[in-house]
DNA sequence: CCGATGATTTGATTTGGGTCAAGGCATCGC
DNA sequence: GCGATGCCTTGACCCAAATCAAATCATCGG
């Protein structure tokens, strides 16, 4: 790859310098997810009285970890923030990556104590939500109950994915490929970005070694695949990537 | 092992003859729950207002398929239920088992359609819940509302737990171990118990070849922790199996 | 009882991905 | 600039579990 590619960034100082960040929240994608699940519009003042504008957070600051009393989800305004949780050996096993939009702490709702630590992989915003406030307010505004509901029950598909017995070829496409539709499902490209997780990072999300995950990386650029340095990739071969990750995500 | 040991079962029949369902409903692990999650006791009526009960199924039938229309989750109220899905390959993915008192069907509730199949293991009852209705009601009933958040939250770590990098050893002992506590949790024996599903269902469940199933059971059975035979199961070293368990059920 | 059928076990062999070890290559503080 | 650091890649080798093949066992219809 020659001449370095310039990637679309999110760029959080552009929210964060906003000095309104209210107004960004109230088009946040979980409360216009919450107005299309048929909330009325005049209810996300209410929604937005119980928001707890969080951040910047920076790479490495924790939002909160395993044990920690649970009372609040969030969801990711700017930056990606990774679940994950270490086991008995001390290797670490990731949950999740989270893009703005998305919403961290579901899986802790059950129990009163987070089950998993959330890191910042980069600058990152949150919005918090006392999650027995928002409990309240879903009973009275069925949109956010519906809404509620849709998200967790997404995540139990997600995870129940994630669960299934893939080649390591099929689980890194299926990777590239769902990180590529959720950056375009926010307007950046589907085929250039730049992933903001380690090699490491990806390794334990998909259960793989690292060195693995470089091999893959590397056989798939061979065959035309993709382009990657370092963390920026080119996605070459969409159509041959949805191909070997079509089992994965079912489509 | 000589002498053939008897093992309690969950008798369908027993509830199938009592020719009152509802009664039984009433005392369901759900409505139950629903009432320890702060629902009134007077609002039993009208949670049981739109349960429908459905069975007796028979091994094999099916309770739903993949791409059926959603429109209700069901708690088994006898038998096991098992949900799968079948990938582009043939090969069968098994989702999760359901026992007495459990919900199949969150993971349908993003998405119209049903994403996955599920299939009666023995002769099983169930209590279906229309989901537009239900959740109506739980915009009234917060106790309700609660138990189906903790639900779906439950299942999201459930996948998550299942979805980790663990060995063959440490996922059977770690499913043994779960269907142990689940049967104990329903007044059943802890250690001593038939299994509802064939060694291949716990392959397809596990990411296992059969053969490994067969294989990790000889191996335990050689190293005194359990004794099996066909599908009746003593759970001989409890302490064992649950500390090779650990790392995967976090406790 | 008997053959058929499907589930399970057992043995032999293969292999995908892990582990170990060694370099390469950006970035950063001094 | 330059060594230190951490991340990433590459190569050699190994192993847990898969695959392939075949035997055993339980169940069941007739």
């Amino acid at each position: 790859m020659t001449g370095v590619v310039t990637f679309p960034r999110f760029d959080p100082s552009v929210v964060a310098d906003d000095g309104d960040l209210r107004r960004f929240c109230s088009t946040c994608a979980f409360s216009q997810a919450c107005v299309a699940e048929g909330m009325d519009k005049s209810s996300l003042g209410d929604l937005h009285m119980l928001v707890e504008h969080i951040g910047p957070l920076h790479e490495g600051d924790h939002v909160f970890r395993e044990g920690d009393r649970f009372d609040a989800i969030a969801a990711v305004r700017a930056g990606t923030v990774k679940t994950y949780i270490i086991d008995d050996d001390g290797r670490e096993h990731v949950l999740g990556f989270h893009l703005p939009g998305e919403i961290i702490g579901l899986n802790a709702i059950d129990g009163d104590r987070y089950p998993c630590n959330a890191v910042a992989l980069d600058t990152v915003m949150l919005c918090r939500f006392s999650f027995p406030k928002l409990s309240t307010l879903a009973s009275r505004l069925p949109g956010l109950q519906k809404q509620l509901f849709k998200l967790m029950s997404r995540d139990i598909g997600k995870a129940l994915q994630l669960a299934g017995d893939w080649s390591a070829d099929q689980r890194m496409a299926a990777f590239l490929i769902e990180f590529s539709r959720r950056l375009a499902a926010r307007g950046f490209s589907a085929t250039r970005f730049r992933l903001t997780m380690a090699r490491t990072d990806i390794a334990n999300y998909l259960r793989l070694a690292p060195e693995t995950v470089s091999r893959v990386l590397k056989r798939l650029q061979d065959d035309g695949l993709l382009r990657i340095e370092r963390r920026e990739v080119e996605l070459v071969g969409l159509k041959a990537l949805e191909t070997l990750a079509a089992p994965v995500l079912r489509d």
